[in-house]
DNA sequence: TATAATTGTGTTGAAATTACACGATTCGGA
DNA sequence: TCCGAATCGTGTAATTTCAACACAATTATA
C-alpha cells in the first residue's frame, strides 16, 4: 500500500563532464537537438527510470555519451526550485564526472552532438545548467585539494609536469614547478615508469603511473599538496558567464 | 504539456539536526507514534509538497519541529536506493542542521515525540538513516574544518573553552587549550564582550560573540583552526551502531 | 586562608612552506 | 656540429607555522 501523500515529481539527472586537454578544464556539452530547449546548449542529462538507483542512472548518462563505465563520478547537489524546469515540475540530482579525455567514444559524442568545450569560453546553458556548473566546479576545487582525484582527468602515463598544469587548471592559479614536484613526490603516489614522454616538443619528461595500492588508500584520507591559499572558497570562478 | 517520461516517484527530506549541550554533539530524533516502523527511531523529514522548493520544504520541517527558522541548514546528500523506503519508492534528500539547543521549542518538540540524544548513544534507526547521520557527520567535520559554522551551535555569548568543548565534540579529539585559543583569536571572529561566564563553576571565562561582518565575509572563504589531522576522511565515527 | 580547578598569555624547538639557484636534457637552426 | 632556447630535475636557505610546554591569575570551596 503506497503513500496516501500524492505529489510525486521526475527525477531528472544531470551531469558536468570534466575533461583535461592539457591546458585547460573542458566541459562536455550537448547542441540539443530535441525540444525542449531545441538549438541550446545543456549538460547531459535524463530521467530516473523504475528499478533504477540514482547512482546508477548517473552511469547510465554518463556511459551513453561518452562510452567510459569506469570514471570518477560523485553526486554533490540536488536542485529543485520550483520552476527550475518550465514544461513540469522535475527535481535534478547532479554528478560531477572526471574523465581521461584519450579514453571516449568519439561516435557516443558525436551522435548526441556533444563537444568539448572549455570552461573559459562556456556559453549560456538551458535552465539552471550554469548553476550546476559552477557548484560542481566548487565542489571539484575542495575534493582535489582533499583527495588525489586529479589523476581521473590524466591518461595512465604522465609527467609531472603534466599534473602541474592540471592543478593550475582547475584552481586558475600558478604553483612553483620545483615545490609542486616535492610535494607530489613525497606523497608516495607515484611510481616512476623509466619511460619518456615522447609527445614533447623540448625536453622529454619522465613519465608516471599511479601507485595503485598507496591510491586507494588515500583516496578515503587526507591530501594536499596544494598551498593553502587553494582552499578558499571565494576565488573568482573562470567562468564567461553566470 | 509535461514530458512524456512517466516514473515519478515520491520526494521526501530527511533532517539530521545536531545540538550542542556543552558536552557532545546531540541528535533530534523522533520515536514514531505513526506507521510505517511505529515505535521506531527516525530523523525528522517529510514530504515535497507542490509548490514548494527543497530549500522550503526542509526549513518547514526544521521548523515544524523547533520552532527555529533561522539556523544553519545545509542540504548534502540524496539518498536513492531502489528499495530504501519498503513502502513505496521514495527518493530522499537530506539536510543537516546546526540549532542552538537553548532556543529551541520545547512544546513542538514534545509534540513530535521527539528526544536530544547523545551521537554517542543513537539508537538504531529506521530505513536508511543510520548511514545519513554518518554522511551528515562526515559533511560537518569537514564543513566546520573550512569553515567557522561552528558558532551556529552555540548561543551568542560564549567562552572560548566553550567553543573548543565543541570542536572536540565535533571532531571527537582532543586540542591543546592554549593553541587553540590563539588561533581562534587570530581569526578576528571574536568580540570579547567584557562579561564574565556566570555558569561556570570555577573561575569565569570571558564571554565573546561573534564579530558579525567578518563572520560573513569568512563564511565563504578558509578558515582552520584546526590541527592537520582533523581533515582526515577516516577517522572513526563516534557512532554507536552502522 | 589555603587548595583545587580552570582561564589567559608567553616561549621555544621542530616541521613545513616558500622563494630562489643551478645543472642537465632535448630540439632546432646557424 | 655547435649553440641557444625551452623545459626538466634536484638542492638550499630564510621564513613561517605548528606543537608542546611553563607559569601566573582568577574563583569557588573547604
Amino acid at each position: 500500500m503506497p503513500y496516501t501523500h500524492t505529489h510525486r515529481v521526475l527525477v531528472a539527472l544531470d551531469c558536468i563532464i570534466f575533461g583535461f586537454d592539457g591546458e585547460g578544464l573542458n566541459l562536455l556539452l550537448i547542441k540539443r537537438h530535441f525540444e525542449p530547449e531545441y538549438g541550446n546548449w545543456s549538460l547531459m542529462g535524463g530521467f530516473l527510470n523504475e528499478g533504477e538507483s540514482l547512482e546508477e542512472a548517473a552511469h547510465r548518462i554518463v556511459y551513453d555519451l561518452t562510452g567510459l563505465d569506469n570514471n570518477y563520478l560523485e553526486q554533490f547537489q540536488t536542485f529543485g526550485a520550483i520552476n527550475r524546469d518550465p514544461v513540469e515540475r522535475t527535481i535534478s540530482v547532479a554528478y560531477y564526472a572526471l574523465v581521461n579525455i584519450e579514453d571516449q567514444d568519439v561516435n557516443a559524442i558525436r551522435l548526441h552532438n556533444a563537444s568539448w568545450i572549455s570552461l573559459h569560453k562556456k556559453p549560456k546553458l538551458i535552465f539552471d545548467h550554469d548553476r550546476m556548473v559552477q557548484e560542481a566546479l566548487k565542489r571539484l576545487r575542495t575534493k582535489a585539494a582533499l583527495n588525489p582525484i586529479g589523476f581521473e582527468l590524466l591518461p595512465g602515463k604522465f609527467t609531472i609536469p603534466q599534473l602541474q598544469k592540471l592543478y593550475e587548471a582547475i584552481y586558475d592559479t600558478k604553483l612553483d614547478r620545483r615545490n609542486f614536484s616535492r610535494k607530489v613526490l613525497s606523497t608516495n603516489l607515484l611510481v616512476g615508469t623509466g619511460e619518456k614522454d615522447m609527445s614533447s616538443q623540448t625536453k622529454k619528461g619522465q613519465l608516471y603511473t599511479l601507485n595503485a595500492p598507496e591510491y586507494v588508500r588515500q583516496q578515503q584520507g587526507n591530501f594536499g599538496f596544494l598551498p593553502e591559499l587553494i582552499m578558499a572558497d571565494d576565488r573568482t570562478m573562470p567562468l564567461s558567464n553566470t
